[in-house]
DNA sequence: CGCTGGACTTTACACCATGTAAAGTTGACG
DNA sequence: CGTCAACTTTACATGGTGTAAAGTCCAGCG
């Protein structure tokens, strides 16, 4: 039936991934896509609308290829607060250099699309999640610091773990990934608790 | 002489600014402005040899009516470190505010224009100095913890103070202003010390 | 065998913002 | 009166996205 088709489509977003993940970022067009992928630009807009959705469409597949729901069950078993938090810090800081080549293309284009400032919204808001349930654990075991309210922790966690700041500790200053994580489990940790 | 060119020219930078700050980033386009200062949209291409030049005219032209030497100087005065490093956030975060809007178009242009990108890094290789600076001071006084050399709190530093950090906190979260300089001097200081 | 429908190609074009080019207008100043 | 600088007007090249439509190729089916 369409298994032919679920073939091309794949192959697409698997190119896409491939070539966003060296090819920086929003410097990909479709027709590279397209060209490295083996079929015309114009087939590309019988699997997709457009841009938008193509990239949208490969973080998606790129959830289900690193199974992320899996990693993330994992997380929530950690006993204490600390633990979860530091547990958290490695699954999403972990995940972020694999998304890194599709996320800089849907940021880059957050101003002139909607529709892609919505989708890219709606993937920070799961992360903003899984900091909001590490918070909520170092709350129960009276850890957070008095300093800030729960959901200001919330807030500062999930901006301090953006991929923007990756990018500019692993990319810009060449921070090797293990260095980041360490450190981020390390100081994110004195930033919320005491 | 060249009084009237230059006052087109400082109008046209005003205009710019007005613009960028309201009209959200990269949304403001060439003959935006042009419009908005009542000239051309040629006539700007005789002041400017294209966008990314104005847009850095523009942050120079920014640097100059705010003083942000002078302000610098003033937080250089700072007795001991962690007083230096706080007056550093005051500063500087207080700055971000004004400069936002061109920087965010100016960052949109980064993958695109080589020009606006060495623009850009160069102003914030300025920013890493003031970072590095506070950084310094914490040291001499025996307060930057041991986790971390220098060099990586001034990473660090850099990296959390960054327009992204201030945006995702301000703009998206809603954190008023006085607030993220506050909470930032408070959890900064917990990250480099002790 | 011939038809149909799906996947894809090819060609062509509209759109939009940036930037280039060149001729024309206006006003101040010597 | 002439000329120079600042600015306008008109026109056009470029590059990437997205739309439109005609044509090719092939598998499956009556």
């Amino acid at each position: 039936m369409s298994s032919k088709l679920n073939l091309t489509r794949t192959r697409i977003l698997e190119t896409t991934w491939k070539l966003l993940e060296k090819g920086g970022g929003s410097a990909v067009r479709m027709s590279d896509i397209a060209k490295a992928a083996k079929i015309s630009r114009q087939a590309l807009y019988l699997h997709f609308p457009n841009r938008a959705e193509l990239l949208v469409a490969t973080t998606r597949h790129l959830d289900e290829v690193h199974d992320i729901e899996g990693q993330l069950a994992a997380s929530r078993a950690a006993a204490t607060g600390k633990d979860r938090l530091s547990e958290w810090i490695g699954v999403w800081g972990n995940y972020i250099p694999k998304v890194y080549g599709i996320a800089k293309a849907l940021m880059a284009m957050q101003d002139s699309d909607a529709e892609a400032a919505a989708a890219w919204d709606g993937r920070m808001q799961a992360v903003r999640e899984g900091c909001a349930a590490a918070v909520a654990a170092l709350k129960r075991d009276g850890d957070l610091t008095g300093a800030l309210s729960e959901e200001e922790a919330v807030d500062l966690l999930w901006s301090f773990l953006s991929v923007r700041v990756w990018e500019q500790l692993c990319v810009t200053c060449g921070w090797p990934q293990d260095r980041y994580i360490a450190h981020m489990q390390d100081r994110l940790a004195r930033v919320l608790m005491g």
